[in-house]
DNA sequence: GATGAATGAGGATTCATTCAT
DNA sequence: CATGAATGAATCCTCATTCAT
């Protein structure tokens, strides 16, 4: 079964008003912006370079902006995604399994989200959030809030056909949240989080991650079949 | 009374206040800059404040650290654990099953670490790897290739065993890290990560990721039995 | 109208003020730093006291010169005369006899260098030669070794001539250079070198030091004997 | 004739009770201070360094000296030579010529003053005398003032006895002060005065300075004639 | 609108001076 | 007396922000 035939027709639809007045104002000076203060940190981020990525001059970043940290607000609000309306409609109708609507929507998460610039916004939000509470809480109620909520859905589901186990929602959500901000971590963070990052390819990442989440590292139980004649010394 | 009596009263009466202000000063002031650094970063920390959660003045900071960036060197440094060694140990005389082991691991790291301040550590070199380069290729080179390796020599007991199944261990190490890390972060980020950080119980998070870990959330295969035609309570 | 005319105004009056003030900064700042630098010290003068006597704020200084010290380096580049190509030119082409030439070098001298603002240069250098080693080598090589190359050359035209007894011109040339230097610091040294400077006219002090350079104090041996009319062509 | 019979015995008296208290004084703070204020200039030392120096510790350099200030005051105090009496005194003994008299003061000055690390305060006092007019003040009244009024004596004295020609005192004495001056600053200002200064041998100089200012660059007029045992009256 | 010169508050760092030991 | 740890005023330098052109 293809995963384009699992779900109903409901396209998205897009806040339109808001979203204008945004657009008018220079995205190459948010898309630097989000860049540098990801790459750098906000505090360690110069108005200027992010002036010069965006191929304009310092004073007229501030025609559009009126500060250095209404520039941050912006780029937070300008990075968030409309996703969620859409990836909820999917969830009403999709038809397969919850092991595949995870599946799907870790893999349209790294697609859409993970490896985009945007997904630098999450780093950002966790560098800056002490600094920046206002901030910190409208992400928080923006994405965090239906990111999560949209995973408990998804869980519930799985254990309402019978498919998961019973398992606490509110710690349950992490095995699939973790996976995915690790990844952007690693993305971001030079090396903290892996080794040699050229080394990680993201897709198989997710698929290893998702096989943890459902299956778990052990053996399956009745799957005694290869006993591994090897064991402890 | 013999000489060396004479003498050992005079070094040991030698300088009381300002010998024990002197040895202690450091260590105060690597912990003062730590906590402010991971809650603010390193950039928007001024050292002045260091100084002043240390209970010393500006001056005296420069009298024990060279410059700001040699401070985050030291506080880098002075908190990256030597626990390796140790956990390589008790891997090498663990008798239980690997399940076990690693539920050890995790509730140890938890105690020993990620309750501890020096989990901030993580966060900080998330936050600054990209502005202090050889920092992150110094905490990378100590913890983190120490951190998968063990954790890799864990998963491969378990794979040799028979407990847990085949799996690529580049990438199955993440499922063990990540969800460490997460805490981490979710301990540091103000709500970027968990709506309600107080709610939160790190053991129960702990316990609930390691069931994940070594189970996944799929109901058991065998266990067909209970469908749950249910839904919650 | 020819379109060329369009263009010819528009560019005569483009920004007018604000470009005008940009060309001069630099001098300005120059100007100021020598003064201070002369008066007070490199190290006991502050960038502010610079700014201020040239009538920009400190932040403007800095735009022009990367730190104080390469103010310093600046002020000695752009005080550095090249006097000397057009001096020994001269020398070429002088006719008289080395005595006038003597005396109309170290006129010159005076006019073009050590009454005016440059003269606080030889002061300066003198001053700060320990603390910039590379700059002083720099004025050494650019203002010393062509100065007393050419009063050697000038004494050794008197020698050849037979105008001036024979000496050993590694010292002869500093009977020449020491009153010139002295009158410098005379200048600039509050009265450590002369008592009261203001009772000291700078042209009958010179013309004093060539009397004493050319025939010395003592009397003219045989004096009354005969005018000397021995030498030049 | 030597010159020791040149003299009368009339030794010199030093004034012994306000030099006491001084002496108790670490002699050796003095000697570095004064040492690393004519290398580095006086803003630009550190105490500590002299302290450094002296083999003492930062605290006990201001038991002795209440401020770096009153430091350099000492300094100057304590390098002032109490030669000008005795100088006096001889002067007023000297049987020989005005000539050797003249040469006798250079060398002497040169071995009890230039060669030695005292020489170091004159330039000292040229490069400070701007920040410290009352220092200034106080070294040009004890040793510019004094110095000057020894030198106008022997000139005089040579133009009383016929053997200098007539010649404007106020000036003339700069021809005697400015080569020793220079001389001092050769030592001290890094080859901004002189080239190579390892070259630089200072008795030569001093003769070589000397023979300028008896006779002067010029041939002797006629050359032929000679001594001239003074004439005019 | 765009520019970039100018500003000055703010932060890192130094160092003369103090003072408890 | 001597020490050297501690201080904080002073200074260099940065950079967000303004504004004349």
């Amino acid at each position: 079964m293809s995963l384009s035939k699992l779900f109903c027709d409901k396209s998205a639809a897009f806040s339109a008003k808001h979203e204008r007045r945004k657009e008018a104002r220079p995205g190459e000076l948010l898309d630097a912006a989000l860049d540098l203060f990801v790459e750098k940190g906000f505090a360690a981020t110069r108005v200027e370079e992010v002036a010069a990525h965006a191929g304009v001059s310092k004073g007229t970043l501030f025609l559009y902006f009126s500060s250095k940290e209404e520039l941050l607000k912006e780029v937070v609000r300008h990075n968030i995604s409309g996703h969620f309306k859409d990836w909820n409609n999917q969830f009403e109708c999709f038809q397969g399994s919850t092991a595949e609507m995870l599946g799907y929507c870790m893999s349209a998460w790294w697609e859409r989200v993970g490896a985009t610039r945007a997904s630098g916004i999450s780093k950002l939000m966790v560098c800056e959030a002490r600094n920046f509470p206002d901030i910190a809480a409208f992400y928080q109620q923006e994405v965090i809030a239906p990111g999560q909520a949209l995973i408990r859905r998804i869980l519930q589901r799985g254990m309402d056909r019978g498919e998961f186990r019973q398992m606490e929602l509110d710690y349950a959500v992490y095995s699939v949240i973790a996976p995915m901000m690790f990844l952007i971590l690693a993305k971001h963070s030079n090396g903290v989080c892996v080794q040699d990052q050229a080394e990680m390819d993201p897709k198989k990442y997710i698929a290893a991650q998702l096989g943890t989440i459902l299956h778990g590292l052990s053996m399956p139980p009745g799957d005694l079949a290869q006993p591994a004649e090897n064991a402890r010394a």
